[in-house]
DNA sequence: ACCTGAACACCGTTCAAGT
DNA sequence: ACCTGAACACCGTTCAAGT
């Protein structure tokens, strides 16, 4: 029953699914996670808003899925940063940067999607063990180039996933103070500071 | 036309505003912060929810001066942590790390208030510039163990600044992975784990 | 000065009914 | 299988009116 001309079909939308994570991913990055609603986004795709419901639990449900895109893509581009020419050939300890700054720069070109993929309500409930995935393979990118990196220090499994987890909540909170504007920093600037700060730390053991 | 009896005054509170924000605050802690409505909180003190509008501009301004109540209450506790006994006679590193864990034990203690105290809506509009007032404070601490700590390496005030920043960060972003489950760790051993991750930072330079 | 009552324009969620 | 229309129980915010 799906039409493909101009006129409107009243019943069978196509992939209305993808259609309200796509709507609701604009809607976010327009106006902020909080101008998110199921009726607005009905209203936006042209179908009635409790038709939402066919497909998505309820509204958290929905941002979840939106959360889960935003983790898959976030490390495609992470696993991107180290396929690049220059990183292929650059020291251990660079591609380590690399990867970890291109996880911020996701994080500060998209700044809603990502407080909407760290949003407490999803990750404290453990209602969506689906966006563990996607993520667990970004601490698994992590912890390859942590153990290149610092391979001197002849890093247990423990160890290393303890600097992964270490290396990600500096990432993460410099996120949070950069966007809080806690930290003052020019835009064009935020990497090479991002960089004076990170590579003290690794230095140490 | 305060009245001290168990009737119900219905004109004057006595006062409304604090009334507001402790009921805010319980609400905030026993079901989190989305649970906070305007109606509701109106509802349990006994005023009609119209009335909110004379103490607070609108919703966002209440919670912000929720955030600021939890931000002075925390530095407080980041304060007292550097007047204990054991503090006061601890090497500089150790005092730097109290401090830091009290930081992580308050947010640990109190996640939701946390949570708004560190909410976006609150920090990126610049509406709310008291908010910055207890948080420099905050910061006046860490920068002076820091100095204290550090001393060795000659900081000079930006240096300091960039300590200061780099643990709040990593403290930041500790919580965050905590509270948001993406870090296992025992309940009662959250802190151990937290120094363990803290303390290879502060070595190196 | 401080609060009330009613009104306005929204929400999320449910459910019988339609195609 | 997928969507609609109406209903329910809420919201935040505004504003004239009361004491």
């Amino acid at each position: 029953v799906v039409r493909t001309s101009e006129s409107r079909p009243t019943y069978h939308h196509g992939d209305l699914a993808r259609a309200l994570r796509e709507e609701a991913l604009r809607l976010i990055q327009e106006a902020g996670p909080d101008a998110v609603s199921l009726r607005e986004l009905a209203r936006r795709i042209g179908v009635n808003h409790a038709a939402v419901y066919r497909h998505y639990e309820d509204k958290l449900a929905l941002l979840a899925a939106v959360a889960e895109d935003g983790w898959t893509k976030l490390v495609e581009t992470m696993r991107a940063s180290l396929a690049e020419e220059a990183a292929k050939s650059a020291l251990p300890t660079d591609r380590l940067v690399r990867l970890l700054t291109s996880y911020v720069r996701f994080a500060l070109a998209h700044p809603a999607h990502y407080r909407v993929m760290m949003g407490p309500r999803l990750n404290e409930t453990g209602r969506f063990p689906s966006l563990e995935d996607p993520i667990e393979k970004g601490v698994t990118l992590l912890l390859t180039e942590i153990k290149a990196a610092r391979a001197g220090g002849n890093l247990t499994e423990d160890r290393a996933r303890d600097w992964a987890l270490r290396v990600w909540m500096f990432a993460h909170g410099y996120v949070t103070l950069v966007l809080g504007r806690r930290v003052q920093v020019k835009p064009s600037r935020w990497e090479e500071y991002f960089q004076t700060l990170l590579l003290p730390m690794l230095g140490g053991r």
